[in-house]
DNA sequence: GTTTAGGGTTGG
């Protein structure tokens, strides 16, 4: 049957509604009409009884009036589109036989959208004309006065130990175990749950939805939940439930005479004195059953045991991420935690939230590792949000955790993991603020801010007196000139150098002092390159070391069988080239690349000196050494440079490469550079960075600080120009030739408004000790003063 | 009217 271009009435809560539709638009409005208004029928449709209703019946102007007594749930389409199946059946008075008194109705778009919010099954009556042809039929069609009164039908609920294969169901449960919604490999969220009821029966349930907020919301084991239309299934022998078309959820808390509140996205959903009985019963059943001897239980920072996992019940206040496959979430319950806590390092402009706490608010906040598929969960937290940690793991003793120092150890403190995976329900949850939790919570860290404000006070009074103590010129009083400045938008005091070596706990500092001396003086042993993956750092090989590797390589150039994706050929070195005249020197060229018209983009050089390798730079672009191997086209060993292009060279890290030369498609490439041929040769490249260490001095106390992250921010040079260019290495030694000039009195150099960041780091003998690195600071240029 | 997952910890 076709639904089309005509008028749609029925009772709703509000009062009568008519809905003009035409098929397959939804582009009309719902008009709701006043109680006790007629519905207005156009007066060319006449009414038909359903039975009379064939395949082959002529329905054009016509209408049926009934009692909606199924209606379906609201189908979304792709096309953003909705569709929704209901069926009508005739008033019994006006149908006495009962024969093919119902019919199936399909209703599209808006009229399907607004039809399922508005109508309840039962209280129905809607009226279907054809209205293809013109009208033609003068009668009026006659609407009864009298609706129908029946009640929304009721709801059942299956029982837990009474669920057939194959049946849709409507359930109540008391849930004993639940997942945090989860990505699936699919389109949507996975939940997964186990609930029972009175019948003891457990029943695992698996709901799949899109959107997070169609999810159960579950918080603790114990809430009670109501599903509608979820299907029974076997799987390994057990009945499981999996949400089918129309599902909703709503969840109560399980607590015994706590206020019974739907938790729900639904619109609107059906609620009544029963459901109200249903959920206080399983409430009191559930209290007399242990039903969860749970291994994990919502615990305070207060009461966290080593080794354990518990779940906790917390705020957020900042979050970084640490690396691709962990997140740091800095958190607190307003309870102190009776171990130590481990501390991780990161930078502070990764940081989201608040990037430095009073050291008494410190003391309460733990650092939560979380990883792999919670990372893309913690990404969308934001700061000052209320969680529950699932299965989060304490654990003590001496732990290396990912962060900014390359090996940081804190011996016996307590480190906070989210492990990957969602085993035991592990899995963060975000609590809404209206829950009980979040209330209680709330008072507990209200009650410690008050305290917290006072703390700080007093510390600023003591400030106070240290800054009478202060030589002026050390201060903030912007009278003298810096030669640095801070990028960093930290809204911090300026403390002095002893100072920050009392601040223990404190993160960042802001400093003025001067440069008192500094080590490395030469540029190229500050030159150091880093494995990002590894975090190991190794000088950079000079020339002489390079040039005996090539020298040792060159006597490796026998006869070599080519794999059959090169052209090997021979060059020759340009004239004026020293060395033997005339002598050529073997390449292979990468026949894809030749096809391409792109000869001189990469070329395989074997046999060269480093000199030669340096001179044929002027012809090709990128040129990687090889050497013959057992007869084979080999790569060199890593020490050398798996790459030259232009002036720059670059290595790759021993440990994180797996080298090979190897077939690589270039289609597509349309620039090759370092990174494109460091992947095809399994190579892991290193980085180049600036590390120098810094002695600072002011009136109260010298510091020891180090440049390494942010000294490219610092210069304006980055490392890998440093590398390879002589400009950029003046640069350099012009900055540090004016912070800190040769000879001169310390007293007489200028000063810096510097940002300092506070790590852990182990030392050579294994200690712990506190470091600082200069970030967000960069020289001012002398054209700008 | 499709698919996803189908509880059960070790590990940064």
């Amino acid at each position: 049957m076709r639904v089309a271009e005509s008028a749609c009435q029925f009772e709703s809560k509000r009062g009568k509604t008519a809905v003009p539709l035409r098929s397959h638009l939804d582009v009309m409005p719902v008009h709701v009409l006043l109680e006790g208004t007629g519905p207005q029928i156009p007066a060319h449709l006449t009414r038909i009884p359903i039975s009379l209703i064939t395949t082959s019946t002529d329905v054009t102007d016509k209408i049926v009036k009934g009692k909606v007594v199924h209606k379906g749930p609201l189908v979304p389409l792709n096309n953003d589109s909705f569709i929704l199946k209901m069926v009508i059946q005739e008033d019994s008075m006006l149908n006495s036989s009962s024969q093919n008194s119902s019919v199936n109705v399909v209703l599209f778009g808006s009229l399907a959208k607004n039809f399922s919010q508005s109508a309840n099954q039962g209280v129905l009556r809607p009226v279907l004309p054809n209205p293809r042809s013109p009208p033609a039929n003068k009668r009026r069609s006659p609407v009864s006065a009298e609706l129908s009164s029946a009640k929304a039908p009721k709801y059942t609920y299956a029982k837990l130990d009474s669920l057939k294969a194959g049946s849709v169901v409507n359930v109540y449960g008391v849930v004993v175990f639940f997942k945090q919604p989860f990505k699936s490999r699919g389109t949507d969220f996975c939940s997964s749950l186990k609930i029972t009821d009175h019948s003891n029966e457990k029943i695992g349930c698996t709901i799949f939805c899109e959107k997070l907020e169609d999810h159960p919301k579950i918080f603790r084991n114990g809430d009670i939940v109501r599903m509608h239309r979820v299907k029974a299934q076997v799987f390994n022998k057990s009945i499981t439930l999996v949400n089918t078309f129309g599902f909703s959820v709503v969840t109560f808390d399980g607590v015994k005479g706590a206020p019974v509140e739907p938790r729900t996205s639904s619109r609107s959903f059906h609620f009544d004195p029963d459901d109200q009985r249903t959920v206080e019963e399983l409430r009191s059943w559930a209290a007399s059953q242990a039903l969860f001897a749970s291994v994990t239980s919502t615990v305070p920072l207060s009461a966290v045991q080593p080794k354990a996992y518990f779940d906790l019940t917390c705020q957020l206040l900042a979050k970084a991420p640490v690396d691709t496959t962990c997140t740091l979430l800095r958190v607190w319950d307003g309870t102190r935690c009776p171990h130590t806590l481990l501390k991780v390092i990161v930078e502070p402009h990764v940081t989201e939230g608040q990037l430095s706490f009073s050291k008494e608010r410190e003391n309460l906040i733990a650092d939560v590792l979380v990883y792999d598929n919670h990372v893309e969960v913690a990404r969308k937290l934001k700061p000052g949000v209320f969680l529950r940690i699932y299965n989060l793991r304490a654990i003590a003793g001496s732990s290396t955790v990912p962060g900014l120092t390359r090996s940081q150890l804190q011996v016996d403190h307590l480190a906070f993991h989210l492990h990957g995976g969602t085993s035991y329900g592990r899995g963060i949850g975000i609590l809404p603020d209206n829950s009980p939790d979040v209330q209680e919570l709330k008072r507990v860290i209200e009650a410690f801010q008050e305290n917290d404000e006072e703390a700080l006070s007093e510390l600023n009074d003591s400030d106070l007196l240290e800054v009478w103590k202060t030589p002026p010129e050390s201060l903030d009083g912007e009278t003298l000139d810096c030669s640095t400045e801070r990028s960093c938008g930290h809204d911090m005091q300026k403390v002095t150098l002893s100072e920050v070596k009392r601040s223990g706990l404190g993160r960042v500092h802001h400093v003025r002092a001067q440069l008192k001396a500094y080590e490395p003086h030469r540029l190229h042993e500050a030159l150091k390159l880093y494995c990002s993956k590894c975090k190991s750092m190794q000088d950079v090989p000079d020339d002489e070391l390079l040039e005996s590797i090539f020298s040792e390589a060159s006597k490796d150039c026998g006869p070599c069988s080519p794999p059959p994706w090169v052209l090997s050929g021979q060059v020759s070195l340009p004239r004026h080239a020293p060395g033997p005249s005339n002598r050529a020197l073997t390449v292979y060229l990468l026949t894809q690349l030749m096809f391409e018209g792109k000869t001189k983009d990469v070329i395989l050089l074997m046999g060269s000196t480093l000199e030669e390798m340096c001179q044929l730079m002027a012809s090709y672009q990128n040129i990687i050494p090889v050497r013959a191997s057992g007869g084979h086209l080999s790569l060199f060993d890593l020490s050398a440079p798996f790459l030259f292009r232009g002036r720059k060279r670059y290595y790759g890290c021993k440990r994180c490469s797996k080298a090979a030369v190897r077939e690589q498609s270039w289609e597509g490439v349309e620039m090759i550079d370092e990174k494109i041929i460091a992947e095809a040769l399994g190579i892991q490249p290193l980085q180049f960075i600036l590390l120098m260490k810094l002695e600072l001095q002011d009136a109260t106390d010298t510091l020891d600080v180090f440049m390494w992250r942010h000294a490219e921010s610092f210069f304006g040079v980055s490392a890998e120009d440093a590398s390879a260019n002589q400009e950029a290495q003046n640069s350099i030694c012009q900055i540090m030739d004016s912070l800190c000039p040769p000879g001169g009195n310390v007293g007489q150099h200028p000063w810096l408004d510097l940002c300092l960041m506070a790590y852990q780091a182990e030392d050579d003998d294994g200690q712990t000790k506190t470091c600082y690195q200069v970030c967000h600071t960069t020289v001012v240029k002398p054209s700008s003063e």
